[in-house]
DNA sequence: TACTACATAGACCGATCGGTCTATAACTAG
DNA sequence: CTAGTTATAGACCGATCGGTCTATGTAGTA
């Protein structure tokens, strides 16, 4: 086995256990069984143990998500039937995990110590990146800069609450219900931009 | 020291553990240190340990948040107003704690197994007492009912990611963002149900 | 074949985990 | 004072935690 397949079945296997567990919620043997990998492969891939095995997930889900997005919005001509799109298929992804999956970033956020300021870092980074992907998107769809980037955000915190109440409820409901009220008021806005309010 | 002293101590240890740190982030041996009480009290009061107190502290949480919320709505006229200044004393709770305190139902919801179904039957329910209860208060403003439950779990997972993103950024920028977009949006809408479309 | 990285393999460590158990202090009722 | 209940107190347990360490393949190069 090869140096980077060892590397990607860490990280996948680590990513995939904060989606379920959250960062303290899995031991380290856990991961090792699940990658069916002993512990002298994780140290010589990751000498910064779980922590860096840790941030090297977070990475890899900013990134998978970052280009599920680009992927998304460059099938529709509307930015908002592409993120009514994005919506749709998380909304599978989550139904087929029966709701077992969400958010590796957000789990890590809500799992860490206020003081672990690597772990923090790097995901205000990944947030602030993914914002501002979406409020590019956003804004081509007609709305000023600065309201763009607040509606980022408004839909990154929805998905992400969303996604965690969706856990609790073990159903679609609440991102569904989030998402209808959320696009059926950007929609009316949008309009009342076009007339030239 | 009494036996409701000692509980309502421990309760609100776990709660605010919960809050920063998140369910498995915190040992017992921390709990007990920072409540000042030994072994024993705990498991006399939780028989069930940690997940006892864990499921004690969520519903702690959940009157809380109630309470506090009844208080806000009861001020104002406007149900939107009210949500305005929940939010703003919310920042003011956020950052007051530099950051390091976040909502003990979501660190509960994302950091347990899957299978945990208690604790997830407990945070499913207080998310839906929470949404009703706002869901009441925004149909008030004059919203039809179901427009009233989509929007009402609109601003729960917006106030719920928001406070995620807040502890990552280490700012209260990402909860203001999103529900100035928020309340911009619903304004419009109000205006235009006003008018009677 | 010998040398040298690279990568795996897992025994082992002290610390801490959640939980159990017995002992005792503090108060109440008779 | 005694008996009984309530609550505290913490020693103790096996299991598991994250992490270190040495030994063992294994692949490429000379």
């Amino acid at each position: 086995m090869s140096k980077e397949d060892s590397r990607k079945i860490l990280v996948k296997t680590m990513q995939s256990a904060l989606q379920s567990k959250g960062l303290h919620g899995v031991g380290l043997s856990e991961i090792l069984k699940t990658a069916g990998l002993p512990k002298g492969s994780l140290y010589y891939h990751f000498p910064g143990g779980k922590e860096e095995l840790a941030l090297a997930a977070i990475a890899n889900a900013e990134q998978e998500m970052a280009r599920f997005l680009e992927q998304v919005f460059a099938r529709f001509d509307d930015p908002l039937d592409a993120l009514a799109a994005w919506i749709d298929s998380a909304l599978q992804r989550i139904a087929a995990s029966r709701f077992k999956l969400g958010c590796p970033l957000a789990a890590a956020a809500l799992d860490c110590s206020p003081d672990d300021t690597d772990l923090l870092l790097a995901l205000h980074g990944a947030f602030t990146n993914l914002r501002d992907q979406l409020a590019a998107h956003i804004s081509r769809a007609g709305f000023p800069s600065d309201a763009a980037t607040d509606l980022a955000v408004l839909v990154l915190t929805s998905y992400e609450g969303g996604l965690m109440m969706a856990r609790a409820a073990g159903s679609t409901d609440p991102i569904e219900r989030a998402f209808r009220a959320l696009l059926s008021h950007v929609r009316l806005q949008q309009k009342e931009l076009a007339h030239g309010h």
